[in-house]
RNA sequence: GCGCCAUUAGCUCAAUUGGCAGAGCAGCUGACUCUUAAUCAGCGGGUUCUAGGUUCAAGUCCUAGAUGGCGCACCA
């Protein structure tokens, strides 16, 4: 260690004096258990048996029934009961399992008891060594003819019977992962999650690639990038609003069914369903279309809870039930807002007229240099129709200004084969027939940079590179992009935040 | 970005009209060999988010700021 080290580290312990009672008393118990010649934080703990080992071997002993069998545990102090003679401990695992332990004066002497009733506290990582059996009241029980503390908790536990307010939760997961069930669940959801897409796509035999998060434009969708800057070319770099560009280039070259799970990084407003970083899938299948990659996203979502819910019935925090099995309802964009409005809607309606309507339903449309038929179709359609989808949805059929990378529809003018997935009333994947004539994404690219120049921040930039690979063919392709953050909120009914093991945090003052 | 609400002990929360800052858990001392949000007796613990202001007196009222939540706008 170096000096620097030392003195960063004297720094952050301030001196005792200055702390509240509970953090200063258990800094004299790791000071009393040092002057002993115990380690506080020992290098390691003889441990022979998880918790969950334990209870699955012992778990049927009855009441008072004990056994001859020794056992080294170790797990964190979440339960204690100082007795005279008697003390009960409670130890509890990464998972939530737990397990007690019983120290007696009988097994374990004076000393080591008057130590054990001192020196030790909730939040401790505690080690045991003893017989297993069960208590006269049946509870499966450590009878510890030895302790040792295996790492001392220097802050005290919340109460473990209330949650952490919402603020703490996200600032201190950590403590949140200990004190509450739910938090410790979603980690071990997502996880499940995350591999049972990755599986999916190996049966499918797609590969998975790495594409880059530093990009000298940042392309692929319309929203602000975060920027930074290279100090070894002196390049401003921008972090990726979304992989598709580069998935793109891996297709022109051969790699023809792929996908990437990663993030992306978006400069924009944060709330319950929208975080700066996020995790995002995006797939792509040569020779598929925006109907094939449809069935393979309903696929991947009904797999996805079949393997971390053994069910497709999804039950959410307040009771009621969601069902995600089964077809999936399809509807058509124009003919849709067209319904709703009980006029019909197409890609001729005007820009004038569209306002019309807008402004007789008292719709906000936005800025208004910047706007376009396709805004003011998709705007209407999210007020008239998009906000009242409640089962899981496919919207089909985009107007073609708002998507610029998407083909021509086969055979309706003026519109693009795309599908935003609604599930819950929020979009959780989209899917296009890719648009792979590069003559028509150049107008494309031209088009966004004219609505740029209108003062259009978020249009989509033109990659002069991407367009010299679709000049070498790109085959036709199905491609879909999906927000992991979103997939799990879908199957947990909790906002993105909590979806998220560490989601951003402003600092505090 | 705009609006509304909140911020009090380690944690979760009270505090009437502006009038001595409280509870439960947690902590400390003592009792207890079957507790499991133990029980009993006693004791500590506060920059009431921050900076100003009004007032004899401010957790409470006013102004500005910080952080969080919700709604709206933008976005996925």
């Amino acid at each position: 260690m170096t000096t620097e080290n030392s003195a960063a580290e004297n720094a952050a312990t301030p001196p005792t004096d200055d702390l509240p009672e509970q953090l200063r008393i258990r800094r004299e118990k790791r000071e009393r258990l040092l002057a002993q010649g115990t380690e506080a934080y020992p290098v390691g703990v003889p441990v022979t048996h998880a918790i969950t080992e334990v209870r699955a071997t012992y778990g049927h002993l009855e009441a008072g029934q004990e056994t001859d069998d020794v056992v080294g545990v170790a797990g964190r102090v979440v339960f204690i009961r100082i007795g005279g003679k008697l003390c009960f401990v409670t130890l509890q695992d990464g998972e939530g399992n737990r397990l007690q332990g019983m120290l007696s004066l009988a097994a374990l002497g004076e000393e080591a008891l008057a130590a054990f009733k001192t020196d030790v506290d909730l939040g401790d990582h505690l080690f045991l060594h003893g017989r297993v059996g069960a208590s006269r009241r049946g509870e499966l029980s450590i009878f510890a003819d030895e302790w040792r503390m295996a790492a001392k908790a220097l802050r005290p536990l919340p109460v473990l019977h209330k949650d952490l307010s919402e603020e703490a939760r996200v600032r201190q997961r950590y403590v949140d992962l200990i004190a509450r069930p739910a938090a410790r669940d979603m980690v071990r959801l997502r996880a499940g999650v995350v591999r049972s897409l990755r599986e999916n796509f190996h049966r499918r035999s797609f590969l998975e690639v790495e594409t880059p998060m530093l990009q000298t434009i940042a392309s692929g969708a319309s929203a602000r990038p975060f920027s930074t800057h290279m100090n070894a070319y002196d390049l401003e770099l921008f972090l990726r609003i979304a992989p598709e560009i580069f998935l793109k280039k891996a297709v022109v070259g051969g790699v023809e069914k792929v996908f990437e799970i990663n993030r992306n990084f978006r400069n924009e407003g944060a709330d319950s369903s929208h975080s700066p970083e996020f995790a995002m899938l995006e797939a792509y299948e040569a020779y598929g279309d925006y109907n094939t990659i449809g069935a393979l996203t309903k696929d991947l979502v009904q797999t996805a809870a079949q393997d971390v819910l053994g069910t497709t019935l999804v039950t959410l925090p307040d009771g009621s039930e969601y069902e995600l099995g089964g077809e999936w309802a399809n509807l058509r964009m124009y003919d849709s807002l067209s319904e709703s409005l009980g006029e019909e809607i197409t890609s001729d309606t005007s820009v004038e007229e569209l306002e019309k309507i807008a402004g007789r339903l008292d719709v906000e449309v936005g800025n208004k240099k910047i706007l376009n038929h396709g805004k003011l179709v998709e705007t209407l359609w999210e007020h008239r129709v998009g906000d009242h989808l409640s089962a899981p949805t496919f919207v089909r059929d985009f107007p073609v200004e708002t998507s610029p990378l998407t083909r021509d529809h086969r055979s309706e003018k003026g519109q693009v084969e795309k599908w935003d997935l609604y599930i819950r009333g929020f979009e959780l994947a989209t899917g296009y027939s890719e648009l792979v004539d590069p003559v028509v994404q150049r107008q494309r690219f031209e088009a966004q940079a004219r609505m740029a120049a209108a003062g259009d921040d978020e249009a989509m930039l033109l990659d002069e590179d991407f367009l010299t690979a679709m000049e070498f063919a790109m085959p036709p392709s199905g491609g879909m992009g999906m927000g992991i953050d979103r997939l799990l909120m879908a199957l947990t009914g909790q906002g993105i935040r909590e979806t998220i093991l560490f989601p951003l945090v402003k600092p505090q003052a």
